[in-house]
DNA sequence: ACCCGAAGGACCC
DNA sequence: CTCCAGGGTCCTTCGTAA
């Protein structure tokens, strides 16, 4: 509408690289201008739109139910109290973020980056940027060519993961002596369960946080904030509200509970997004979690139960979500490439082919197989389309994974890509970890036999395919007996390997 | 009637 | 001028099948 605005750059300060925050406006302008007009931007538009008719269709839905909602209304709040009356207390959990971890690692060695602005990322997209570069809106998961423009001064180093990992380990090499079955969940963010050192130091919660965050900052050089509250998510919202380097302590006081929650912004909450946070705004003029409570009939008209339960729990401070199973295993392993537009299927057959070669090399090193090959193809418009087969049996080679997966892709070519992506799926794999439930009481089971049958496999150790189908064999021994269309076969694995080594 | 696989999305870091 | 990642998980919807 308003057309060419050639003026954004106008007042534009000095080049001093002076931390003064920017104005939120003036940022949001820039990141307008650059991106406007792009593939991308047009992508972001439809996506916006769909959301909008999702929400109109939930409004339709909304004054069609609007004469039960008194009665659900009732039931909202029993069951409300009902929740309020099982809230947990007793235990204690504290929640450690790295504060701007890539890139504070970098400035351990490169102690000049420190007074600059700087990401860490590549030029299309930046995993995180220092304190400086943030005071020019510069952020994570922003493309880097647009931070340029918000910042001409901008250092962006290419990420290496090595010295992030080897700072992580250091920095949980100190949580796990404060919980030893702490889970983390990425590199800078770790959920521990303090209750028990807690009861063992005798010292309060903010004196252990305290030394807890002086322990990592002298183990690693590293500063982090520190959430403590007696839920998991009660603790991750925490640790934002003093970062950097603070940390905030919430006492298990439901009262302080959601006096605190009230000013929350649902955005907050783990799990809720861009879009959920959209729709429960136009939708029900939502935005704290307070809001969540006083809207819980109409959410819980409106969504799906599970979608209902998780939101109005979060809102209480009861949010079990995530977290809690700590080291559950992995389901699935990919790649993907994002490169130039390209158009003819014999290119696409190129990077497929050494897409599948990356997977097979890293499925070896795991030892994975898997049973489902799925491809992602992203077109030039960024509409993401994903095509898949299962196995009978499963695969680890790049042959055997490239001959479905070009398969899949020949008969599903779109026009153009920008991205493309091979998965392996339906994960199994050689090492004697996965059990079938009738042998799992005995068998002390060992060396390159079947873990199963213990006998051994008449096949080398390294064909897998076959070692494979017999292992396939015997842990699902009705599976013979079916043709081949429907087995009725139950994934059993997620819960008996658990007593797999550290 | 139901379970399942496939496809599409939302989300997280 | 250059034009938005990559590795995962989980939830939902849909269709076909015995």
């Amino acid at each position: 509408m308003s057309g060419v605005n050639t003026t954004f750059l106008g007042g534009h300060a000095t080049k001093s690289g002076l931390p003064e925050a920017r104005d939120r406006t003036q940022i949001d302008k820039i990141i307008q201008e650059a991106s406007k007009g792009s593939k991308f931007y047009a992508f972001q538009q439809r996506r916006e739109q769909r959301i909008a008719e999702k929400v109109a269709a939930l409004q339709i839905k909304k004054t069609q139910l609007s004469t039960g909602y008194s009665k659900a209304e009732q039931e909202t709040r029993k069951w409300l109290a009902d929740a309020e009356s099982r809230r947990i207390l007793e235990r204690t959990y504290l929640h450690i973020d790295m504060d701007a971890f890539f890139a504070a690692v970098e400035v351990l060695r490169r102690p000049e980056l420190a007074t600059v602005p700087m990401a860490v990322g590549g030029e299309s997209m930046l995993s995180t940027s220092n304190y400086v570069a943030r005071t020019f809106g510069v952020v994570a998961a922003m493309p880097g060519y647009i931070a340029r423009k918000l910042c001409p001064h901008l250092i962006i180093i290419p990420p290496d993961y090595t010295a992030y990992r080897a700072a992580g380990a250091k920095v949980h090499e100190v949580l796990r002596s404060y919980d030893p079955n702490m889970s983390s969940f990425s590199l800078d963010e770790a959920s521990l369960d303090i209750t028990d050192y807690l009861a063992r130091s005798s010292a309060t919660p903010e004196e252990v946080t305290e030394e807890l965050r002086g322990r990592v900052l002298r183990a690693s050089n590293l500063t982090c904030s520190a959430g403590v509250g007696c839920s998991r998510q009660l603790a991750k919202i925490g640790s934002n509200v003093n970062k950097p380097n603070g940390q905030f302590i919430l006492p298990p006081d439901p009262e302080k509970i959601l006096e605190f929650l009230k000013k929350q912004p649902v955005k907050r909450i783990n799990g809720i997004g861009k879009v959920t946070a959209k729709i429960l705004e136009d939708l029900l003029k939502v935005v704290t979690c307070a809001d969540i409570i006083s809207q819980a009939t109409w959410i819980r008209l409106l969504f799906s139960e599970i979608q209902s339960e998780f939101l109005l729990l979060s809102a209480l401070g009861m949010g079990s979500a995530f977290g809690d199973g700590d080291g559950s295993e992995r389901k699935s392993m990919s790649v993907e490439r994002t490169f130039k537009k390209i158009d003819a299927l014999s290119d696409m057959q190129v990077v497929l082919k050494k897409l599948c070669k990356r997977l097979a090399e890293d499925l070896l090193e795991e030892e994975w197989a898997g049973k489902t090959v799925s491809i992602k193809m992203k077109t030039a418009a960024f509409d993401t389309l994903t095509r898949a087969v299962t196995l009978e049996n499963p695969v680890s080679t790049d042959e055997e994974i490239y001959k479905h997966a070009s398969k899949l892709l020949s008969k599903n070519k779109p026009p153009d890509l920008r991205l493309l992506g091979v998965r392996l799926s339906g994960l199994t794999t050689d090492a004697p970890r996965y059990r079938c439930l009738d042998d799992f009481a005995h068998e002390p089971v060992e060396r390159p036999s079947c873990p199963v049958c213990t006998q051994s496999i008449d096949a080398h150790p390294d064909d897998t395919l076959r070692i494979n189908e017999h292992i396939d064999k015997c842990l699902v021994p009705q599976s013979n007996l079916v043709p081949q269309s429907k087995k009725p076969r139950r994934t059993l694995d997620a819960f008996f390997n658990k007593s797999g080594p550290l």
